[in-house]
DNA sequence: GCCTAATTGCGAGTCACTTGCAGGTGTCAC
DNA sequence: GTGACACCTGCAAGTGACTCGCAATTAGGC
């Protein structure tokens, strides 16, 4: 019979500090290294932030978590299970919004027909000007 | 009457270093600030690397080059003029192909009307997976 | 239980910038 | 032209965000 693990059956050892890092994506919903480091750090507080690093990057390769780029630099982690919306960054203030990934359909089709390319919308960010900013700068 | 130049237009210095700088990223097309350096070397051996960082963010603020991102992390710097192409960037094997603009059109009429955001569909590269690399994992 | 390979913690290293500062240089006002 | 001064540059040291090597530890199969 199957492993009664999600990590077990991924093929991953079971230790505390690889399932506390994967609670903390799940929790967090998005999250940089260094947080979920620190959300981790609030049950195992000797947790090694190698170590963050190094699962994060085994559960991606297994397909439990995946990264998100939002700004200039870094990534942003989340579990894989929540690829629902795409996020619109705005340039000038930094807010970051949601939008659903079907607005993208269009564009993803086009670029599959057209070069037979298969877009992740969610990897990178959407970068432009929110409206917010947009009105104020036109004023 | 105007000044003649167009940096002094912009309201800043004539320094051999900025427009060495400036005609770097002119003719590389897109280059990291590394090759940017790189390239300056070539008629000004003792540009230092801070100055090429330095003269970038300048330039940029001024409008005369923009940065883009095509991978996970660093930037790359084209001119401003040249916004004409987006990026398909391949996760799998790395290769960087173009599209033009216009493929993206309603994609990005879509968030304008939608969520009144103003989309920059250059600044991130759009990241998936090429054609090649899609059928060579399918088969 | 025991063995072995995977995993962890730690320290050191790397890479890509960034900053402080002292000396140099465009620009503008005379 | 010449001088003053803010702006720039080069250099060296400093950061932030990972990444790596290694010895000690531990999970999982037997
Ligand atoms: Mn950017
Ligand atoms: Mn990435
Ligand atoms: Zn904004
Ligand atoms: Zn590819």
């Amino acid at each position: 019979m199957a492993d009664q693990h999600e990590l077990r059956d991924k093929g991953l050892r079971l230790t505390p500090q690889r399932e506390l890092v994967l609670a903390a994506v799940r929790e967090l919903g998005h999250a940089t290294p260094e947080e979920v480091a620190e959300k981790v750090r609030q049950t195992h507080p000797g947790i090694n932030l190698s170590t963050v690093y190094r699962n994060l990057e085994t559960l991606e390769n297994v397909g439990l978590v995946q990264h998100t780029h939002l700004g200039h630099g870094g990534a942003t982690y989340h579990a894989a299970e929540e690829l629902t919306h795409l996020h619109l960054v705005c340039g000038t203030c930094g807010s970051v919004g949601d939008a659903p990934i079907d607005v993208a359909a269009n564009f993803v089709n086009a670029l599959a027909d057209d070069y037979g390319f298969k877009t992740d919308v969610t990897h990178f960010a959407v970068y432009g000007t929110c409206s917010a900013c947009f009105t104020a700068e036109s004023k």
